[in-house]
DNA sequence: TTTTAATCTAATGTG
DNA sequence: CACATTAGATTAAT
């Protein structure tokens, strides 16, 4: 297997890893003409194959199914982890091979914002039986699922914590009195 | 009997799949009133307390008055000019619930370019670091490098889709030679 | 009208 | 599955 060319592309954000901000500053305002140090920038999109590039599929239509993208192996390889902890290779990784985000219609949301109301954790038959009805793949639904329940989460923590800071405003209200 | 009462909300996720989907579309059917989860937002910023945090929510003050390239002649003339509409946008941003628009100083935009031509993706560290020089919040930071990507490479989707172009008008002088 | 800060959320990787 | 993050899309302020 002739597998040793994957890796290069990669080596080369780890090859020169530190920039301080104080050495980015002085390169930027000590020496504005010599600013191209051969330093590889991290653009990742500038080194998209043509043919990998899907057209627009901005809008998933749920009458078509068949819009499935096959996960590429590609990305398998590229997930040759030697030496890594850098959160560079982990957003390298995001960038290629990313599925289309799927666009839900406002009806397929109030279907599964019923649901959520009903059941935020659906087991895998509500989710196939939901899949089927709204002509969306059962992982999107189970995706959908998970962000949802992040968002509650979130929105939960986000209300507690209000509710904390108006307490301590009180409480400092009632001592100024 | 008492007792059984506490554990039921517990249960709530491994219940039965007493609910199916039909009848919970049915319900949403029925009271589409249930359907609005309204869930409550972080915005920090609505709150009009008469302890301002800050003393220009709208503009920020020029990060460095010790060791800076005077620029702020614009700038003087924003702060003087904002005072008087200020409190009417800030009654607008509470209604739309928005955080007002932050207006980053020439100089801060050219300290977060200078990162960004080293690092599209700098790490919490860094944008702590930046957040702390230039007088601004980690999450402002980060928003604005997620803008610039975003910026990035929609110019270099619009330049690709311009050689396309450029290509298939050669491709078509050639054909009528 | 154009640019871009802000927002929302689908998608991805890790543990 | 929770969690943190990112990208894509859109909104709204300049």
């Amino acid at each position: 297997m002739a597998a040793s060319t994957v890796s290069c592309q990669i080596r080369l954000f780890d090859a020169k890893p530190v920039f301080t901000i104080d050495s980015i500053l002085g390169l930027n305002l000590d020496r504005p003409g010599l600013r191209n140090v051969s330093v590889k920038l991290y653009r990742p999109w500038t080194e998209l194959e043509p043919t990998q590039q899907r057209s627009h599929p901005i809008v998933n239509r749920p009458s078509d199914p068949s819009s499935e993208i096959t996960r590429t192996e590609d990305e398998q390889k590229l997930n040759c982890k030697q030496h890594s902890t850098e959160s560079y290779r982990r957003t390298l990784n995001w960038y290629i091979g990313r599925r289309p985000r799927t666009a839900f219609s406002s009806t397929q949301i109030e279907v599964l914002e019923s649901v959520f109301l009903i059941n935020s954790y659906p087991g895998i038959d509500i989710r196939e039986e939901l899949a089927q009805r709204l002509h969306l793949d059962e992982d999107r639904i189970q995706i959908w699922f998970q962000n949802r329940r992040a968002k509650l989460k979130r929105s939960h923590r986000e209300s507690q914590f209000l509710m904390v800071k108006k307490a301590f405003a009180d409480l400092k209200d009632k001592e100024e009195e």
